[in-house]
DNA sequence: AGCTGAGTTATCATAAAGGATAACTTGATC
DNA sequence: GATCAAGTTATCCTTTATGATAACTCAGCT
C-alpha cells in the first residue's frame, strides 16, 4: 500500500528531511507529532505500549488521528518517548 | 479571596508581564494558556461559552485545569478565542 | 509457501469528557 | 445592603476515550 502516510514515514527516516520538517512542524497535525516522536525514539508501537502500561492496538488508535485524546493522554505518550509536550497559541490569521 | 491564580491573572493584565510571560509560556500549564487566550481575546467564560455553544460552567471546569481536554477541543476553544493551538515536542531533560 | 514483525481493525467494557441546569461565592457599584 | 457580573461548584446525562483481546493485512525474509 501507497499512502500519505507511509510516504511521510518513509520520508522522515532522512536526516535532511527531518530536519526541515522539525522546522516546519507547527504546521503539521497531531498524529504526525506523535508518530514522529515514536520514531525519533526508535521505539515501535509495541514496545511504547509496553512503556505505557497499555496496548499496541491503542497506540495505533492515537495515531492514526481518528480520535480526540485528552492533554494527558499526549503527554504521558510524549514523555515515554522521550519528549516533553508544550502547547503553543498563536493568533489566528484572521479570516476577514 | 488572593490565591496564585488571582495573582497570576491580575500580573497578566500588565502588557510587560504579559511579554515574558510569554516568552516563558512553554514552561507554564495547560489551564493558564486557556485563561490567557481568552483574557487575550477580551472575552468572558460566558461570552466565550456561547461562542462555542455551550456553557459557562464548562469552560470554568476546562480553565480549572482538573481535567483531562481532548485535544479537539483545546483547538475549538482557542479557535473562538482567535487562536490556533501548535503542540510543541521538546526532547526531554534526561533525569538520568 | 510459510514465518515473523509491525501495524491495523473490530469489538466490548469501563472510565472519563463534555453538555446542561441550577445554586453558590465574591467583588464591585449603586 | 441590594443588585449585578464573573466565575465556581455540584449534579445528572450522554457521548467518547481508553483498556483489553483477538483476528487481520502486509512486507520482508529464508
Amino acid at each position: 500500500m501507497i499512502n500519505l502516510k507511509a510516504l511521510k514515514e518513509q520520508a522522515l527516516q532522512n536526516p535532511e528531511v527531518k530536519a526541515e520538517y522539525d522546522r516546519l512542524a507547527p504546521e503539521f497535525e497531531l498524529a504526525t507529532t506523535l508518530i514522529s516522536m515514536r520514531q525519533r525514539a526508535g521505539l515501535t508501537q509495541e514496545e511504547l505500549a509496553k512503556r505505557l502500561h497499555t496496548q499496541k492496538s491503542n497506540i495505533s488508535r492515537l495515531e492514526r488521528g481518528d480520535s480526540n485524546p485528552g492533554w494527558k493522554t499526549l503527554q504521558r505518550y510524549a514523555d515515554a518517548c522521550g519528549f516533553e509536550l508544550s502547547v503553543q497559541a498563536q493568533r489566528h490569521k484572521t479570516a476577514i
